[in-house]
DNA sequence: ACTTGACTTTACGTAAACGTCAAGGTAAAA
DNA sequence: TTTTACCTTGACGTTTACGTAAAGTCAAGT
């Protein structure tokens, strides 16, 4: 099997991540990760980095550190109840129907976007031709 | 010219956008829309229509307040100079990376979220049937 | 005349996600 | 041994995007 074992401090982690280790200690605190301890210092592991890959990627869509904190919550708990695997597939249809709605306004923007572009070197190539011409 | 001069007023917004005149409110004084007034009370146009959609655009993908404020604000002021030009070229081209990793986050969410849910579709139809077997 | 309803401003409150000291513990390097 | 570099827990400060009274204006309805 494919295992690391290797650890790290905070202050790696943090670089890694490009996170102070006050955001990570914060997370944690907020019940998204727990890592282990070696007296009072934090030990990270390979599962830790996965989640804060995790929550990052989630903090990126806009999700809110609290609902990261349920989906992890309801991936966590051994879904063995009938109960809990519906409410997951629930969940997982209403985010994806906000993501579908993300991906629809990224459509937009980017169009948009394109145009002030297209109109921008339009502009742009006009300016710099007549002052060319008024050399 | 297709042209409506049709007004509205606070509270027709709130309803017509799902905000609360708070809101609309706040988004005034952060210089983000700019509503005529007949005497104390403000009066919005469609032109103020097209601007709450696309702050509304904005949020749902992430912008802060400020950021769509500065991206009006550059889209107002007359694009005549070459510099702000430039500027806007420039800030469509780093928008449009911004955007293009949101893009792939979701992705990769969107096929977790599939693996996810035909795990869970999987478990049901075990459980279901174990519960005949059992019966 | 009075109430209702929608609007106004002013101003304080709040939740989220940290930043920023403060004050101290530990361990290795100089 | 003292400095240096991390680590720890508290605890208060900050920004964003509003919510939530409080108190007043104004037109319309009864």
């Amino acid at each position: 099997m494919t295992q690391s074992n290797q650890t790290f401090s905070i202050g790696e982690i943090a670089r890694e991540f490009e996170l102070t280790p006050r955001s990570i200690r914060f997370y944690e605190e907020q019940g998204l990760i727990h890592p282990s301890r070696e007296g009072m210092t934090r030990v990270y592991s390979h599962k830790d980095k996965v989640r804060l890959k995790l929550i990052l990627r989630g903090k990126r869509l806009g999700f809110s550190l609290a609902e990261i904190r349920n989906l992890f919550d309801l991936y966590d708990t051994n879904p063995n109840s009938a109960e809990q695997l519906k409410t997951l597939l629930h969940l997982t249809k209403t985010k994806r129907e906000v993501l579908q709605l993300q991906l629809n306004d990224i459509n937009m923007l980017m169009a948009e976007l394109n145009d002030v572009e297209a109109r921008c070197k339009e502009e742009l190539d006009a300016l710099t031709s007549e002052q060319r011409g008024t050399k």
